[in-house]
RNA sequence: GGGGUCGUAGUUCAGUUGGUUAGAACGCAUGCCUGUCACGCAUGAGGUCGCGAGUUCGAGUCUCGUCGGCCCCGCCA
């Protein structure tokens, strides 16, 4: 084999006279009779090679099929009629020699018209997929991401450290993938949904800033952005306040952002999840969307809505969204928001709007009502309102899901609206398990400034927590640790678990926290959605080599798969069917 | 666990009220073609209508179940 002489995507002008060897795949192949243009593509592009009358042996090149791998040795010339969409574009490669290195067969699709195939074809044969120029792409960003994320914290001072794959199982978050243990039968593994209590013992054993990129594996089911195992920026720091741990994670964000040309000015806005919540309905607001939730509990009583009325006497409240061009509401699109909303388990949205006929509602209201109300609250006669009438908190969630739905046809979607969310909720109730649980996660820090209220009253206190939001997606999420054992314990107590448990599953962290543990803080960037949102995709999926589908299965090796009972037999292992 | 949506040629899709031999485009094969770059022209091959039941004289079409893709709710400390 000749040695490679140059990557295809990377002939230019300059090559021109000199004799190359080239390797790739065969893009496509056009046959002209006596003459032959084969597009050859590698990693880098394509590079057009002709075979003409000049080639010793034309016949050969009539089996060459598309995605054959072959090796192309010849003269590089200019072209005498260049093609400018291509970098390669003004000069081609005659052929002298071409030597078949791989045949293909027919593939199921061609790895340019990706896009125009299934998900479920491309996950099958995802080694195909995966030559489309865009996904090269996602993955060379997604190294660089990788790499940027590492030089710039190691520049730091932060240390890469590597935590367990086979580890402990936690009881609370989402569900684990364990591992049983052959050695000892019954016992199991769990692959860590996060490195979370190494990361804190890091910090005892005094490494001071860690970072890793890590693998972690939750066992719950998925959507767009959520896959069984993903990979975060895990970053923990000792003897700071979350303000350096901001400025950090902002300037890593400005160098990864950089990457694809995206200038962003770092001094991220802060909002507490208090305002996050009232003003958008979302702990991970959109701020792309140029609209707020409004509350017409009030303002509405004016209508004398029997339906209104009663949800406002049963301790509702009204949330509003208001939209402009309200003409564009058909009778059928008002009829699927209305439907969304009870998808998404509320009884509905009530719309308010003028018409060619008046000020209309879809309930009951006189119309010289609904214009006194479109008046006295400065809404415009061309915007539309909509009206969600639940208990506040779901009234919130519904008009923030509306807002997101209806908003996005407003907004600038190249934009980049980053901000810190912050002052969350310490603990919230949950109603199944009739108990408090850590909104964040057990290791939290209340605000030290409220110790005295976790007695008291448990649900007000905030914790210092903080996520970090890009365009309504959660890029990631940290908090002040505990690192006093008593302040820990009393978390414990507080979620319910009996000392036993706190034992049991948390022993081995807590013995930690009565040898000098320091002050710490740490965050966890999720890398498959910083590259999803930078390379403009929708999906982690597009930005994952080998993902699973919304099933939880791998198409490409079809696991899970059943063993054998023998591999069963020496875990200890029986299966129920 | 729940809701929505989709599944027909290698691929993307069409397929009327249930009715003869299931179509198109692209791809593929063969032939022609010396400047193409989505080459062109001609000819041809290619179907378990996801799978299984049921209704019916007759099912791609209707019903039930099941498997799979995608989106969403729950879930995801």
């Amino acid at each position: 084999m000749l040695k490679r002489t140059q990557y295809c995507g990377k002939v230019n002008e300059e090559y021109i006279g000199k004799t190359i060897t080239v390797y790739g795949w065969v893009n496509r192949k056009r046959e002209l009779g006596g003459l032959t243009f084969i597009d050859l593509r590698d990693r880098e592009g394509i590079i057009q090679v002709v075979v003409n009358e000049s080639f010793s042996d034309p016949k050969s090149i009539k089996k060459i099929g598309n995605e054959y791998v072959i090796s192309a040795t010849g003269k590089v010339i200019a072209r005498s009629n260049p093609n400018p969409d291509i970098y390669t574009g003004k000069i081609e490669l005659v052929a002298e020699s071409i030597e078949i290195l791989s045949v293909s067969e027919v593939p199921p699709f061609y790895p340019e018209s990706n896009k125009d195939v299934s998900d479920e074809l491309r996950f099958k044969y995802r080694y195909i997929d995966l030559r489309n120029q865009q996904m090269q792409e996602n993955f060379r960003i997604r190294s660089r991401v990788a790499m940027v994320a590492r030089n710039y914290l190691a520049d730091r001072g932060f240390l890469e450290i590597e935590t367990p794959i086979l580890s402990k199982a936690t009881p609370e978050g989402a569900r684990d993938y364990l591992v049983p243990s052959r050695v000892y039968k019954g016992k199991v593994f769990a692959l860590p949904q996060s490195p979370q209590l190494f990361k804190q013992m890091l910090m005892v054993s005094g490494f001071e800033r860690y970072f890793q990129l890590a693998k972690c594996f939750r066992d719950e089911d998925l959507r767009a952005d959520r896959q069984p195992e993903f990979t975060q920026i895990d970053i923990e720091m000792s003897f700071t306040e979350p303000e350096e741990l901001f400025e950090i994670i902002e300037g890593m964000v400005k160098e990864i952002f950089a990457l694809t040309g995206k200038t962003i000015q770092t001094g991220f806005r802060i909002m507490p999840y208090d305002e996050a919540m009232n003003d958008y309905g979302s702990d991970k607001p959109d701020l792309r969307i140029p609209y707020k939730i409004k509350d017409f509990t009030e303002e509405v009583k004016r209508f004398n809505s029997a339906i209104l009325n009663g949800i406002i006497e049963n301790n509702g409240k009204i949330k509003a969204l208001v939209l402009p061009d309200a003409a564009q509401y058909s009778r059928k699109v008002l009829d699927d928001i209305n439907n969304y909303i009870k998808e998404i388990g509320g009884k509905g949205a009530i719309w308010i709007k003028n018409t060619e006929n008046g000020f209309k509602a879809s309930i009951k209201a006189e119309a010289s009502d609904i214009e006194a109300f479109y008046k006295d609250n400065n809404i415009a006669p061309d915007h539309i309102v909509f009206l969600i009438g639940e208990v506040p908190e779901k009234a919130l969630f519904l008009a923030g899901k509306l807002r997101e739905r209806l908003g996005a046809s407003f907004m600038d979607k190249n934009r980049l609206e980053f901000l810190w969310v912050v002052d969350f909720p310490m603990f919230f109730y949950n109603e199944d398990e009739q108990r408090f649980d850590s909104n964040h996660h057990p290791f939290t820090s209340p605000n030290l400034d409220e110790l005295d209220k976790l007695d008291t009253d448990p649900i007000s206190v905030k914790s210092i927590a903080y996520d970090i939001v890009l365009n309504g997606i959660e890029i990631g999420g940290g908090s002040r640790r505990i690192n006093d054992i008593e302040l820990q314990r009393k978390v414990f107590q507080l979620l319910k678990f009996s000392d036993t448990e706190i034992e049991e599953k948390f022993g081995f962290f807590v013995n930690a926290l009565r040898f000098g543990a320091p002050p710490h803080l740490g965050i966890a960037l999720g890398l498959d959605r910083i590259v999803m949102l930078l390379t403009g995709g929708d999906s982690i999926r597009e930005v994952i080599a080998f993902p699973k589908t919304t099933s939880s299965l791998c198409l490409l090796s079809g696991s899970p798969s059943e063993v054998a009972d023998k591999q069963l037999d020496e875990l200890g292992i029986q299966v129920k069917k």
